[in-house]
DNA sequence: GGCACCAGAATATGATCAAATTCTCAGGTG
DNA sequence: CACCTGAGAATTTGATCATATTCTGGTGCC
């Protein structure tokens, strides 16, 4: 009677496997990187016990996990927040970006394999399309993708956890930067990745990756620049 | 008669006023940071409630907290250990290490007062204190101060937090290494980064902290071949 | 050697206590 | 007379704990 080793299990979807703090943690993960808090938005405990509908000891975990990766912030009082970013932020975001994710290109480049490099090819597409349509959430989703699927091909756990880390802090501001000037404006220099990827040649990609993240930054210190 | 935002509250200790949590969590980062824990350890949370006397939510959010910071490790099944470095951790630390705290030293250089210089010159001579007498656990705390007390000079808590938490990566192998190898082997290029910052060059104090973290760093690759 | 059982640890809930913010209302002032 | 100010109550939210449930890993029996 106990089928809980069986196999159809373990196919693909096990959503009773994963305890409720990851659950409720990818959730929230997910909401902070792809824009549905607005920086500066408070962030309350039994809010999310409602709205997540868990309980309250793992949303609490889940908030702390977050706060340590510097998605969230906590407000000397109680209170927690996500956090509003001020042009010295982005500067350090702009060089830490760079450096880490430069060299994780550097090293995807000399690991990846054709078929990888393809499906890589295939998301940037998706990319190109919800820009195209103006897809705002698509274009956050998917230029996320790309980054990530890169940097998993580097073989690099810390340094990926790191650039995890550094899109979490400005997933917000990106976010509101995108949705207020819309997709079209933002630089994508992908392809040039891509082609650096077929080539096999690591400085031409950490070269592209550079002018890509510094591109996509500057149009953020631009856009918040307005907001003020 | 409300004494509520009396002087005397705030003169020192107010062991009171910061949340249980947060306790746990600094000294629990203490132990991983200088060394209480070895590599591999396993951490149970129940184990914490008595070592500690703490109850178990806090517990459990610091190890969340520590395990987002990289100095614990969640194994899949609900066991949480400390890391053990392999050659290729200690090689994306090494890089990860050199550009970054490069850099805060390249900030922190033309940011500090001639007073701060100083106060970092005493920690430096603890610190030899240290090594003369063979203490291993002053070592540990005088080198991170050192470095900490830098960064924090650097204007630049992102990048700071980012090497923070690389200290608590290798944090327990430094101890192993330190331990088994004692403390006079280590190198030490703090003099020349308090040179550096005496002169006002930032380039100067990038050399020297590069050449300290990498000869740090590769004594550690070195300490734990042997160890295998 | 494999399978069932058992001990122990982790996960998750809800209740309770403490703190902080907000709201309200009274008093005073321009 | 209207508006600003501030003390205090009320409500909202966070922190902590005790407890029930679930799961993992080991042990012993077949």
């Amino acid at each position: 009677m106990t089928e809980t080793t069986s196999l159809p299990a373990a196919v693909h979807g096990n959503p009773a496997k994963l305890p409720a703090h990851e659950i409720v943690y990818q959730k929230l993960r997910a909401q902070i990187l792809f824009g549905e808090l607005v920086p500066g938005q408070a962030v309350t405990i039994q809010g999310l016990v409602e709205t997540l509908e868990a309980g309250m000891t793992p949303v609490r975990e889940a908030i702390r996990r977050l706060i340590s990766d510097g998605a969230l912030m906590f407000q000397g009082n109680r209170r927690v927040s996500v956090p509003l970013l001020g042009a010295e932020d982005l500067e350090e975001l702009i060089f830490a970006r760079k450096t880490i994710e430069c060299e994780l290109a550097r090293r995807a480049t000399i690991q990846i394999s054709a078929a990888d490099i393809e499906e890589l090819a295939a998301i940037d597409n998706a990319l190109d399309k919800a820009i195209a349509t103006g897809d705002v959430a698509g274009y956050l989703v998917q230029n996320y993708s790309f980054h990530t699927a890169l940097y998993s091909h580097a073989n690099a756990p810390i340094l990926s956890d790191i650039a995890d880390r550094l899109w979490l802090r400005f997933g917000p501001s990106l976010r509101v930067v995108s949705g207020r000037l819309g997709t079209q404006s933002f630089p994508d220099r992908h392809k040039d990745i891509l082609d650096a990827l077929r080539r096999q040649d690591p400085e031409m990609a950490a070269l592209a990756m550079e002018r890509d993240v510094f591109e996509g930054m500057e149009h953020v210190v631009q856009g918040l620049r307005v907001a003020n």
